[in-house]
DNA sequence: GGCCAGGGGATTA
DNA sequence: TAATCCCATGGC
């Protein structure tokens, strides 16, 4: 049982952070805080003394302070891990300056997802995420992860009348069989899941958490070694589990805005991929999130 | 490179 | 009830 909190920050949304579609095991309470699950730990985490800004160019983020309640005990991450995982040293207002500065199409998505901040999250439980995440939409996922961990997961222990559960580890899923996962209707898959536990065991498990460490290419190019791993699967865990905040994912949704808001055929990815890169260098991924969540709350 | 099956579930026709 | 869509990939 802990309390830790964060003052001072700025360009800050839980309800963006967390609802951008890069998590998806924080759940919103009736209060407006969010409930999830960070290794064996649950954590609760408030926003304090928000004051909403105004005005063109922010809708939503808040200066103000952050609490969080971390209920179990056995390795509670402590402040420098909550830093790192909410990515609070990072300076999002000159990240948005330099996007917008030569970019006036992308300030409208600024505009509308200005206290997004890019988790960082666990490498394997982002991989089997987003494994889980394709050709999909976002509250099923969210399903089939928490079916996951209910089944397979460790019980961690009870927070507002919920019971939370870990992330189950690859040696566990590595030994289940197709039936055993067939509860879990993860549909074609379910093999992919299997068929990464098993290459994540085999490989060792220093060696998912060394993307980070890895040059971008060849971290794309070692992740997509996993079943069911293609470039869009890769380039989110590179973002969201690999530190790596050039990539730049594309999904249905990016296909959709790059073509609304920079006129992209909706088929032409290498043509995004390559703008990306020219255009949005090593804040790719951030401006990725801003678009994606422009597009989703726009054309819902 | 293009096409299409893989499962399942929600939404729409 | 049928068709379509959803944060794609793999195999042909």
């Amino acid at each position: 049982m802990g309390r830790l909190v964060f003052e001072g920050l700025r360009d800050f949304s839980l309800k963006q952070i967390f609802e951008c579609g890069q998590c998806f095991r924080w759940n919103p309470e009736p209060d407006g805080s969010y409930t999830g699950v960070v290794g064996k730990s649950i954590a609760n985490i408030k926003s304090l003394q928000v004051s909403e800004k105004e005005g063109p160019g922010s809708r939503g983020e808040c200066d103000g302070s952050l609490a969080i309640e971390i209920t179990t005990s056995e390795d509670a991450p402590d402040s420098v891990f909550w830093r790192n995982y909410l990515d609070l040293d990072r300076n999002y207002s000159a990240a948005k300056e330099k996007l917008t500065a030569s970019d006036t199409v992308i300030a409208r998505a600024v505009s509308h997802g200005g206290g997004i901040r890019i988790l960082q999250q666990d490498a394997w439980e982002t991989l089997i995420s987003f494994i889980i995440s394709q050709n999909s939409n976002i509250p099923r996922i969210m399903r089939c992860i928490e079916s996951l961990c209910r089944a397979f997961g460790e019980k961690l222990g009870n927070y507002k009348g919920k019971d939370y559960y870990s992330f189950p580890k690859p040696e566990v899923l590595a030994n289940l069989s197709q039936d055993d996962i067939s509860c879990i209707r993860l549909g074609y898959r379910a093999p992919y899941i299997l068929g990464s536990a098993k290459k994540a065991v085999s490989d060792g498990g220093e060696k998912l958490e060394s993307i980070e460490k890895l040059p971008c290419d060849e971290a794309l190019e070692y992740l997509m070694t996993f079943p069911g791993v293609g470039p869009k699967v890769a380039s989110c865990v590179l973002l969201f589990g690999g530190r790596h905040f050039e990539s730049f994912p594309v999904d249905v949704w990016v296909r959709r805005v790059m073509n609304r808001l920079y006129g992209f055929d909706e088929d032409d990815i290498k043509g995004m991929r390559r703008f990306a890169g020219e255009h949005f260098g090593e804040l790719g991924g951030i401006a990725q999130q801003y678009l994606f969540y422009y597009v989703r709350e726009t054309e819902k």
